[in-house]
RNA sequence: GCCGUUGUAGCUCAGGGGUAGAGCACUUCCUUGGUAAGGAAGAGGUCAUGAGUUCAAUUCUCAUCAACGGCUCCA
């Protein structure tokens, strides 16, 4: 007799041991349809594997997150086995599911798959689908694995094998093909009705690259066409509001190949959107205590090898300049902080200065990899909105929860609901990595921890991503195709202070070392307007647009008219133009519409007569006539709303 | 940097071994209008750059540059 605990409490008795899919025909044969695989005991197995004694158990469908995983790490079988009946010989490295579908990594040899194959792979994937096959889970011992594969000669398989202990290999076959798998699968390939690859690119295999670089394919599959329509016509909307697309149809900014690349141009009206997010976040610096620096966009060579940065990425930085007569060597500022060092070392400081914080928005210049270059979200030249704070080490705790604070109301601001955040700590067993002593880095990373707990922020932490000088929290927030860009940053620094000898008479009249904190709650500013700019889909919070309004005169005849209101709006500080071309009302609106402009004022005869404007708003329609006055207190009540949070 | 794809007018794109096309945008003229595109005419391109093949290259080959999708990297 097994016992098996349902998900609502219920407990079913079984005479024998039962697989997930019995139970699933148990209960219903509808759901016994639907079953991608069961959680037993809290962790996925196939819905074929035999569950022998009692167990608690979930049946998992398309609805769970783990049922999908474990269709697509199927579906990538199902790839691969086509991809082998149409490129006999392939090799294979690793194929595992994915947040939106699945991959796989495949030696082709000499062959080259371009997005012109697709539809053949694809329909081989729905042909062998349709064929039904079971997915057949073996133990398998080690030595039988290696000849296995060494027969089929798919160095990467073994590869892996080499890392795996004897007794906990498994193979999965299904149809004609059999890999090195841990599972779990599908029943069987039917579920897989809509197949999709999506795109083809290059690995390093094992995502090293020194080593050879794999074909990586894409895919995804639904168990229904309809899903998978729906996802792509998704995949269409959110490249719609693709910042780079985005960018050049509203005007905000450009890349010229004269320039460079990398180098973004900002136009007017992006600049004006970034001064406004500018002089926003300077209000709430200066209401928290920060002190303007400016620094130069250059700075010796030597400041650099004092700070570390040099040794660390001299050799990937632009070459440096010299100067003509003297020989004297200059970088491009690729970072602010030895700048503001050097600030706080100019003079002396009692603990009674402390904290110090130096703002600026500082201009730095890295090298980015061609490869990596990406509209404003990766650039070789950017303004990070930087301040440094010189604390004691009690102190550390207190201004982090207060950079937290900033960053916090600014995300609240701009309705950045869905961001994460990651505490980023050291790889304890890589000491090459980092910079500074143990102790340091442990008190360091406990005041992150701490002060997150404190706030009671959710978080993850990971192992091996804190920059070389101290462990940081990363503020994550994606863009609108799901990739994940760091915005805000906070990080706890021990060790420029040690590079520069960073002092301040404590209150024992003994000199101590201050503790650093490197905080950018924008990130920069190129990257944060790029992911706010998707975030809005270009329509920008009323109190941040560089257009807010757009006066439009039915004829010739109201100009005079939308001047006078022009002139009263901007009395008002409203952000206002006037649409003097000779189009039809109906023009004026639809352009204005596609600008993204929050407010139109149709001003015709019945205004000019009442001394009203008609407002229409974009994207809701027409509001009806009123006063400008009134329109003005409108408007003004849009952003006090918006900015009250 | 690596792998793959792409590069034709300001933008979106069609075309194709015999020195180029559309729509939108732009300019001028007509039109003076009421909540998402009024009409006409015009101007605009060394077909990314450089070599090669050819009687002839924007088209084919190669290289370079850049963009795009990933990988690696990211102070």
């Amino acid at each position: 007799m097994i016992n098996i605990t349902l998900p609502d409490g219920s407990i079913r008795h079984y005479e024998a041991p039962v697989t997930g899919l019995d139970i699933a025909r148990s209960i219903s044969e509808g759901l016994a349809r639907n079953v991608l695989a069961a959680k037993v005991n809290g962790v996925v197995w196939d819905a074929t594997r035999v569950i022998s004694s009692d167990a608690s158990v979930k049946l998992l469908t398309w609805d769970d997150e783990e049922g999908k995983a474990t269709m697509w790490h199927s579906s990538a079988h199902l790839m691969a086995e086509a991809v082998e009946a149409l490129y006999p010989g392939a090799k294979f490295g690793i194929g595992p599911d994915i947040e939106n579908g699945f991959y796989y990594d495949i030696d082709l040899g000499d062959r080259v798959i371009s997005s012109d194959d697709f539809e053949k792979i694809e329909q081989k994937m729905l042909d062998l689908a349709r064929e039904k096959h079971p997915y057949y889970r073996r133990e398998i011992p080690k030595a039988d694995a290696i000849s296995h594969f060494a027969t089929k000669g798919d160095e990467y398989k073994l590869e892996l094998l080499e890392e795996l202990q004897d007794g906990e290999i498994t193979f999965y076959e299904s149809g004609h093909f059999t890999d090195l798998c841990r599972g779990p699968h599908l029943p069987d390939t039917s579920p897989i009705k809509a197949v999709k690859i999506l795109s083809v690119a290059g690995a390093y295999w094992r995502g090293d690259e020194k080593r050879k670089m794999l074909t990586r394919l894409y895919g995804i599959t639904f168990p229904k066409q309809k899903e998978l329509t729906d996802y792509l016509t998704l995949l269409e909307e959110a490249k719609k509001r693709d910042h780079r697309k985005l960018g050049r149809e509203l005007d905000l900014f450009i890349f010229s190949q004269q320039v460079g690349q990398g180098l973004p141009l900002w136009l007017p009206k992006g600049a004006q959107l970034r001064e406004r997010l500018e002089q926003f976040l300077k209000k709430l610096q200066r209401q928290a205590g920060y002190l303007p620096v400016i620094t130069p966009h250059i700075g010796n060579v030597d400041l650099y090898k004092t700070s570390g940065h040099f040794a660390k990425y001299g050799a990937d930085s632009f070459r440096p300049i010299l100067t003509p007569q003297e020989g004297e060597a200059f970088m491009l500022k690729p970072m602010n902080c030895p700048h503001h060092c050097e600030i706080y070392r100019s003079r002396y400081h009692s603990y009674k200065d402390l904290p110090l914080r130096y703002a600026e928005f500082g201009t730095v210049y890295r090298y980015e990899q061609s490869g990596e270059l990406h509209g404003l979200t990766r650039v070789r030249g950017f303004t990070q909105d930087d301040a440094h704070i010189f604390c004691t080490p009690d102190q550390v705790k207190d201004e982090f929860k207060n950079v937290m604070d900033i960053i916090l109301y600014i995300f609240k601001a701009l309705k950045f609901q869905d961001f994460e955040t990651q505490i980023s700590l050291r790889d304890k067993n890589d000491h090459e990595k980092y910079i500074g002593s143990d102790e340091n880095w442990d008190k360091a990373e406990r005041a992150i921890i701490e002060a997150v707990e404190e706030k009671g922020l959710k978080s993850v932490i990971a192992h091996g991503e804190a920059a070389f000088y101290g462990p940081k929290l990363d503020f994550m927030v994606r863009d609108a195709i799901g990739r994940k860009w760091q915005l805000g940053t906070i990080q706890v620094d021990y060790n420029l202070p040690e590079r520069f000898e960073l002092e301040y008479i404590g209150s024992d009249n003994l000199q101590h070392r201050p503790v650093m904190i490197h905080r950018a709650p924008f990130g920069s500013m190129e990257r944060f307007v790029a992911v706010l700019i998707e975030h809005c889909a270009g329509n920008f919070p009323l109190w941040l647009t560089p257009e807010q309004v757009i006066i439009l005169p039915i004829s010739e005849k109201y100009h005079e008219y939308a001047e006078k209101v022009l002139k009263l709006l901007n009395n008002s500080e409203i952000r206002a133009q006037i649409d003097y071309r000779s189009e039809k009302a109906g023009r004026k609106i639809r352009d204005a519409e596609l600008r993204k402009i929050p407010f139109m004022l149709v001003v015709g005869e019945k205004e000019a007569e009442s001394g009203t404007v008609s407002v229409r708003k974009h994207g809701e329609g027409d509001l009806g006539a009123m006063t400008p006055e009134k329109f003005a207190g409108v408007v003004s009540d849009e952003i006090a709303v918006l900015l009250d949070v």
